[in-house]
DNA sequence: CATTACCTGCAA
DNA sequence: TTGCAGGTAATG
């Protein structure tokens, strides 16, 4: 499921119901390789008793701000869902975590199909965490100069760079296929040849794709939920991603479906040319002549 | 760099 | 039955 923005709003709605409350136990743990760190015991040791801080994210993972310095980063890959419920609500097969809270709620890590990680930091190892991921694209710090310095020479393509999280945090499937449509940019062309207006029109797509998403409370498609169990709305208003067959909305043509690293991309084969116009007078004299 | 693996459910 | 799914790590 869930990108940057659904994350974030899971973040949000979670704060609202738990800062300030304490971990009293875990209450159940039935997919004990979802914790990656540190080894069992040391995390059933080290959890109970701590509070709730504060919330927080980092490219697409939550963080939950505990005292004494740890970091409880919970990261839902495709299917995970994190809310919180109280003892009327019982757990299902798919609810692989719960955590009981002093006032008598519990967060629940629900997950159908068992990707979502749990790490349970201290300080380095959120620092670690940190240093792992590229810029955060909502920052004020994430200019077009940032962005032109990860594109900068790189024969990859634009849309393989920009789901690396190394590279730039937060994008997905969703989202990179729908800033590149906004930019007008081929999902194939390598990172390097972008020109100075494309960089300007990638940075700027990339934010108003993501902020559209929060602003609606982030795309469900399947399994997505906020900290209260809630559906999002964005995915009615996708712009490339899952629109194959359909009309571009900008110019009429056919939106197609290809494969780019394994990963379903959607593209208007007119808005975003494989190839760079050209503005160079060479080229346009070679073309009038050609036509 | 491209495949494959990790999991499960659902729609074609 | 096959292919596909908001992701990433581990392989050739």
């Amino acid at each position: 499921m869930p990108e940057l923005p659904e994350v974030e709003i899971a973040a949000r709605t979670l704060a609202d119901q738990v800062i300030g409350l304490e971990i009293v136990a875990i209450e159940k743990l039935d997919w004990e390789r979802m914790v990656e760190t540190p080894d069992l015991a040391s995390f059933y040791a080290l959890l109970p008793g701590r509070q709730i801080r504060a919330l927080g994210r980092r490219a697409k993972w939550m963080l939950l701000t505990l005292d004494a310095g740890w970091t409880l980063a919970l990261h839902l890959r495709m299917s995970g869902i994190v809310f919180v419920a109280g003892a009327e609500v019982d757990t299902d097969i798919y609810t692989h975590l719960v955590l009981a809270l002093d006032d008598g709620q519990r967060i629940f890590f629900h997950d159908q199909r068992k990707f979502g990680r749990v790490r349970l930091l201290d300080s380095a190892g959120l620092a670690e965490l940190d240093a792992s991921h590229g810029p955060e694209p909502l920052d004020d710090q994430f200019t077009p100069d940032v962005l032109a310095q990860i594109l900068d020479q790189r024969t990859t393509s634009i849309k393989v760079l920009l789901l690396d999280q190394k590279r730039i945090a937060g994008l997905g499937n969703i989202y990179a296929n729908d800033a590149l449509w906004l930019a007008q940019i081929h999902p194939l062309r390598p990172s390097g040849s972008l020109d100075a207006d494309e960089i300007v029109r990638l940075h700027n797509a990339i934010r108003v794709v993501l902020v559209q998403a929060i602003q609606n409370n982030g795309s469900t498609l399947r399994n997505y939920r906020n900290g209260y169990g809630q559906a999002g709305q964005n995915q009615v208003h996708f712009l490339a991603y899952d629109r194959a067959d359909q009309p571009c909305t900008r110019c009429g043509a056919t939106i197609e479906r290809i494969v780019v690293a394994q990963r379903s991309t959607y593209l208007c084969p007119t808005c975003q040319p494989a190839q760079r116009m050209p503005a160079s007078p060479e080229y346009q004299r070679e073309a009038g002549e050609a036509a």
